[in-house]
DNA sequence: TTCCAGGAGAGAG
DNA sequence: CTCTCTCATGGA
């Protein structure tokens, strides 16, 4: 199937799919190819217009919105980073990165991605994602890229821990098996997970071995589409720690500072500022200290 | 080779 | 409540 999305504005399909927040796309020349849900998706962006081919062949038109809907090109981005850009260093990441968008990614993937996010880093958590799916997904091929679904809660469950161990996960093969098995076997739903507010999800998150308030973060903002979430982990830290209060500070305290400085939106911010110091080739020495307010 | 990563849990103070 | 220690692993 071929679908065009024309006219898009401020959607930067590079920044947006290489952000650490989905480790399932792979550039290949000039497209991304991954896997989402069910089928391989490739996506080509041309200035305004998005050019996607995708496996899946029922109907289009619910596809389309789908994929509208998991790229958040449903959101009024320019409003959300003017009113995001409210000091002299955010106004620089969102310089660089304009049109990097948040995804709304399918919720058992995220759970089970940023479970082993932690204490990771982004390159292995991509690898240690691509070998379960190679061992327990389900094998798509199309025009000539070949990849795997993402096994779901029942499948995982059924593998038991120590398969999990061996997929080079580590400590956290624990976390991922009581998690599947506490889906699989009804004990968390995620259908009521996607009907609740910010604060109660998150709640809900927290109760499952091996998420804390960071990874919780992460599910509510990258799949639930909660913006006023906003994951605390080492980078986002130092940035508060060192740009905005210039102290150390607990995540309680960069919490309280940030929500009420960012607002609404703090996820947004949160993301093009991690992005941004990401991308500082040397954070300790850089000027960013110069640019502040 | 050593350091570190989209952290969380347990225990101590 | 806040610190500290530990937990596997491999990319850089």
């Amino acid at each position: 199937m071929k679908i065009i999305i024309n006219n898009i504005t401020d959607f930067n399909l590079k920044y947006t799919l290489e952000s650490g927040q989905s480790f399932r796309w792979n550039l290949v020349d000039d497209a991304y190819f991954g896997v989402v849900e069910e089928q391989i998706i490739k996506i080509q962006q041309n200035n305004d217009t998005l050019i996607i081919h995708s496996s899946y062949d029922k109907d289009k038109d619910s596809f389309k919105s789908y994929l509208h809907h998991y790229l958040d090109l449903h959101r009024d981005l320019a409003n959300i980073l003017n009113a995001v850009n409210i000091d002299a260093y955010i106004a620089q990441a969102i310089d660089m990165f304009w049109g990097m968008r948040l995804l709304n990614q399918e919720l058992w993937e995220t759970i089970a991605s940023f479970i082993l996010s932690q204490n990771n880093n982004i390159a292995r958590i991509r690898n240690i994602i691509r070998t379960i799916s190679m061992r327990y997904g389900q094998k798509l091929e199309y025009q000539g890229y070949v990849d795997y679904t993402f096994p779901n809660p029942k499948t995982i469950s059924d593998a038991g821990v120590d398969a999990i161990f061996d997929c080079g996960t580590g400590y956290r093969a624990s976390y991922l098996w009581n998690a599947a098995y506490n889906v699989d076997s009804g004990k968390l739903s995620l259908d009521t997970l996607k009907q609740m507010e910010y604060v109660d999800a998150k709640i809900e998150l927290m109760k499952l071995e091996g998420i804390g308030e960071k990874v919780a973060d992460c599910i509510c903002l990258f799949s639930l589409g909660h913006l006023q979430a906003l994951p605390i982990d080492v980078w986002i830290k130092r940035i508060f720690e060192q740009v905005y209060l210039r102290k150390r500070a607990t995540p309680q305290q960069i919490r309280d500072f940030a929500k009420n400085y960012f607002g609404e939106f703090v996820g947004y911010a949160q993301q093009y500022l991690f992005h941004y110091a990401q991308n500082q080739p040397d954070w300790d020495n850089a000027e960013h200290l110069a640019l502040t307010l």
